[in-house]
DNA sequence: ACTATTTTGGACAAATAATGCCAAAACAAA
DNA sequence: TTTGTTTTGGCATTATTTGTCCAAAATAGT
């Protein structure tokens, strides 16, 4: 059974670190960020950004693409939850890329 | 046809504005902001927020829910748009905000 | 073309958010 | 309990965002 959609993107990248059995310490400074700022991102009290998700990527072998699905995700879920459209809203917003990108071909 | 998919949030209350021949003047006065701000939200270079969407709504007789649809899927489709797995994050993010309102359920 | 009005872009100030620092709390090993 | 280590929370600093003001550009009416 697949888990993406339950665990948030924070849990993730902690099971990551206590998996590889590191200490924030470790990791932070591979990462180039305080401790207590990863403390806070696997808390999701604070947001990633391109260069913690690279970072982390290339720590533990995980596809960039896989990360970034699991961080924007959970991102988009946020914004979503409080909203009683939000399942439409989705389903727009992937009408809208669609169209999109349909449009840049040419 | 339906253009929801087609035409960015700028561009729709920008439409509502003119078609109701007003300068952004009138509007942005009723709505307590600046000129150039409302001009940049009809740009799409300035985000909007509740306080706006809320009185555009009053002002025009659009359902919020309707205005916050169109300004939510253009956020969410501007965050995907150079992902190339957009698709399948908004998928995801589908899975979990139905994962989160079963939760929460209980 | 001239004037009046609307719209836009940029400079600046205020508000908000992100980040790092550091001390205290939590935890582990003895 | 004591010592050593990890993790967390709060605060100060820095960066980003947001909004206003104002002058210039664009548009409309005559």
């Amino acid at each position: 059974m697949s888990t993406v959609e339950k665990i948030s993107f924070g849990q993730y990248i902690r099971e990551l670190r206590e998996n590889a059995n590191l200490p924030l310490r470790r990791v932070a400074s591979e990462l180039d960020i305080d401790t207590s700022t990863l403390s806070k991102i696997e808390k999701n009290e604070r947001n990633a950004n391109e260069q913690i998700i690279d970072g982390i990527s290339k720590i533990f072998h995980i596809e960039k693409s896989e990360l970034k699905l699991r961080y924007l995700s959970d991102k988009i879920t946020y914004q979503l939850l409080d909203e009683d459209n939000g399942l439409e809203i989705l389903k727009v917003a992937e009408e809208k890329i669609k169209y999109q990108r349909q449009q840049n071909k040419k």
